[in-house]
DNA sequence: GTAATTGCAAAGGCTTTGCAATACG
DNA sequence: CGTATTGCAAAGCCTTTGCAATTAC
């Protein structure tokens, strides 16, 4: 991490960030939000949490969950849940699908924009899709 | 339930699915996979326990989990996870996608078999597609 | 100053595990 | 008989929560 005038202007724009999605500012959410929103990524709590603490500040691990959950309320992140036992926030909220190494247990982009999901069946009139969620697993050759 | 002829018949013809599926008949096993392949159906392990427990025998909890991590395992069904909470079993192990409706947390296959995901990239040469999970989350309108 | 946020430790919920008892082939 | 399976209770893991101390506006 660089330190200096270029931090302290990021820092600014994840404030102005956090604010455009209605979250108060504080220490700790820019340092989190700072990770996250670095580039598009993936990461567990777990990994933001030790992220986080690598640098000077420190941030309870209660305090990196209520915030990612903060963050998932207002539409900052996304949560993509791969199984029971692996939640990943990724901080591209655009519409996208997953690749999820089943090997590794490395979760990408599709970064392919043709993919589509087609045909969609239509929905009962009393219902509104809110999501699609597509997850291609795939595993190393054996 | 229906009790006699009909219901031994059955549990004969569970026997030979779980034996072809290499999974060996103990009646717990029995029980729990009557209960699942009785229809295509979406149940938590919670569900299948309390399902399984209203008929005489008493299969313990642990027995259950155990015995939906088998069936898993050996392809008999397939986990369908909405959400670091919400996991169920699905008995239908076609491939098929799912509705899930946030606001009542019921799963439901999609019928249409028109639905389809166009144009998944290539994998690279090392990589192999083991499954293609896609949920439609929606709500009800407000 | 008043309300929101943080951090700790404790509690929660779900799932797995160790191990003795039991059932199976 | 020897191996697999079961059930219980305990342990594990991840996440949330209660509450006092702290911070923010």
């Amino acid at each position: 991490m660089k330190f200096g005038a270029k931090q302290i202007a990021d820092s600014v724009q994840i404030e102005q960030v956090l604010e455009n999605h209605g979250i108060r500012s504080t220490s700790q959410r820019v340092d989190i939000a700072k990770i996250l929103l670095a580039k598009p990524q993936h990461l567990s709590a777990e990994q933001v949490f030790a992220q986080v603490n690598t640098e000077d500040e420190l941030v309870s691990k209660a305090t990196v969950y209520n915030t990612l959950n903060l963050f998932v309320d207002k539409g900052l992140i996304k949560q993509v849940v791969i199984d029971s036992r692996y939640v990943f926030y990724d901080s591209n909220t655009e519409p996208h699908y997953h690749f999820y190494n089943e090997d590794t247990g490395l979760l990408q982009d599709i970064e392919d924009k043709g993919m589509v999901v087609k045909d969609i069946p239509k929905l009962p009139k009393d219902m509104v899709q809110t999501g699609i969620d597509v997850i291609i697993r795939v595993k190393n050759q054996t």
